[in-house]
DNA sequence: TATGAATGAGAATTCATTCAT
DNA sequence: TATGAATGAATTCTCATTCAT
């Protein structure tokens, strides 16, 4: 009411990026629990404690809302990515901390593997629509090109390593057992979950890395 | 019309069956193609050439329209995983037999991977949900003990792997790349399912899983 | 339930095209009562007495809907007109009755020139869309083609008048009077549904068209 | 957003009137295009270049906002027909000129037709509602029947003839063809908006009027 | 005067499912 | 066994309108 609390237009502002990054949020959840095709919009306004019609001022429709938060997703893997200084450690170090990273990154956003998942399902309709994602090719690859080249030159590593196909093994590796840990526990019997489980598979995974490009 | 050109029981039972393997072959299809979520009876009937109540009549509802296609889908794997004889191989052809079956098979079954996905989106509820499925235990696991065995005992495989870690490990490899090739591609801006690419894939699983487990 | 009243299948036959005509008629009314942009599906299926899902059974959309009810529009003018036998009269007394039907038939049937309306204010999408609807070229034209050459020869008639203008002048003449009555009733401060307002505009009508047909 | 630079009284007026005066522009081209019905205030506002809410803050809401926009309408035209001075002319070349006036007054103001339409399907209630609307009674009309008087005084008219109804079909010749032509092109298979067709059709309407009201 | 953010009530459309035969 | 007709409960999305500054 009076003129010295107006300062509107940047607090404005700020509301409009905090409903949207809550909208986001919110989004990231829903689609994480139910995947695109089974995500509600409703539900999504209810997380979001917004009205609905918001997430249409937004971000337009459901796909489109869909794509900003598989972006920001990828936005989100990709900077805990960038922490990670590879390059510091001895190679098989290093290699043995990507594998642990991936695993615990997965471990802890599902939404990532859910979201994957869901975006393949649409033959990944909205990468191609996103300039953005397309460009987030992950910055790894050319620490892991690095890695194994100073591996090879050190005698530790063998040769003729596609740093891609690593990384995608790598990755395989994590996301298989997790995406699927409800099929693999049931049809085995087991609980993948457990400590125990998640520490053996871990275990497993940097000896099949390191076995792999070790020599000897 | 008349009450003469009904058909004989036998006869009525195999069209009863024949339109329940028709439903589940059109159910299958249209799984794969969108998930359980985004999969549309109207559509499954469509490509069945079967009127939708008839779904129904046999399968009662969508879920378990999508257990009974998931079983069948279980039974067709196991069908051919029984098939492998990997104990007539030496360990380290019979190895690399099983990465190349697991290739080929999801390659040519990518339903099996967008089931898997479904199944899992829901918390492999279709799972617990059929004895049927969690006795589809792999007799794989069992026979790669084996296999680990026998290398270990002739010098040529190391000790102390988990057949089951193996296992999933051998199928992560392909199955997240295959599952994934569409956001994959997009982003690494190569054609993942060119000859070229799926060619170098498998030697490099081979490679893995072979560096892995052989000694030297 | 027992055999004998079983004769299903033309029953349900009739049903179903039951069903859609009624539909279809309460679409015309719903239609004609507030335009395509104003018309309610749900008012649709209430005035059908239907459950709303069954429109989009038969009809697939709005938009379809209404290209359904325009077609079935021009259908019933095009029926009516077919019975004029305007060729049985003498061209004055032709041209006369062919007045006094535009003019009854509008006021009987309102919907047909708010459908018209509507159809035109979509760019008549609908027809072009239609080639029922395209087809629809009123045979009257050429009636009244034989009736102005027919005239012309006896001596009665003007020479040089185009058919198709004289059909669009008679009709708009009839056209503007009734789809805008509201306004004009309001501005010129009169009832023009009123009797008497009726019958001095059906007179003034044939006064124009023929005082501009006939010789003399 | 210092207090120096607020604009003066009379400036922010002229700001306002010309807001309104944008405002109800690009109303009449959205109602125009749309109907009162398809128009969208989101449109109306971006076709101004105005925030949505001052269309609110100065128009209350849409209806009013259609009403306004066809009391400009109105306005409009009654103000060209005021220039109009048919009674310099004689009678027979005043008729002529009024009717080529309507004719190319509709053709370059669809908007005037879409209007009325629009109006007429709310039954006028928006001219009921409008004092200014309602005193809108044209100026034509008793013109009309001056020149009406002097033709049947010069013995070139006939007599009896109602001023109202002869306005109503000049009117109505012109306009039924013009709101209409798309559907009447797709139905005859000509474009009735060629420059031909139009010469055509002014023509054939000064000669229906002409025709009706000369003697001989 | 002017604006961007936010909302509630609806509207079209979709979908799994059931009815009736 | 097989089928076309019919339905109720969502679900996405739209739209005029108001809030707050």
């Amino acid at each position: 009411m009076t003129r010295d609390n107006a300062a509107p237009v940047e607090e404005r502002q700020r509301d409009a990026d905090r409903s949207q990054a809550i909208i986001l949020a919110a989004a990231r959840d829903e689609f994480a629990e139910y995947g695109l095709g089974g995500a509600r919009m409703d539900r999504i306004a209810e997380r979001a404690g917004l009205n609905k019609r918001l997430i249409y001022y937004y971000f337009e429709d459901k796909e489109k809302l869909f794509q900003a938060a598989l972006e920001q997703a990828y936005r989100d893997i990709r900077a805990e990515e960038q922490q990670l200084k590879l390059l510091d450690l001895k190679p098989a170090e290093a290699l043995r901390k990507l594998v642990e990273f991936t695993w615990d990154y997965y471990l802890q956003h599902p939404e990532f593997l859910t979201m994957l998942n869901s975006a393949n399902l649409h033959r990944a309709r909205h990468i191609q629509g996103s300039q953005q994602a397309r460009e987030m090719n992950s910055p790894l690859i050319e620490m892991l090109a690095q890695l194994l080249e100073r591996g090879r030159k050190d005698g530790s590593f063998r040769g003729g390593v596609d740093p891609l196909q690593l990384y995608v093994s790598i990755a395989g590796l994590s996301y298989f057992y997790l995406s699927n840990n409800h099929t693999l526990s049931a049809i085995f019997g087991r609980d993948l979950m457990s400590a125990k489980s998640r520490h053996e598979r871990l275990n497993h995974m940097v000896d099949v890395i390191l076995g792999y490009v070790l020599i000897n």
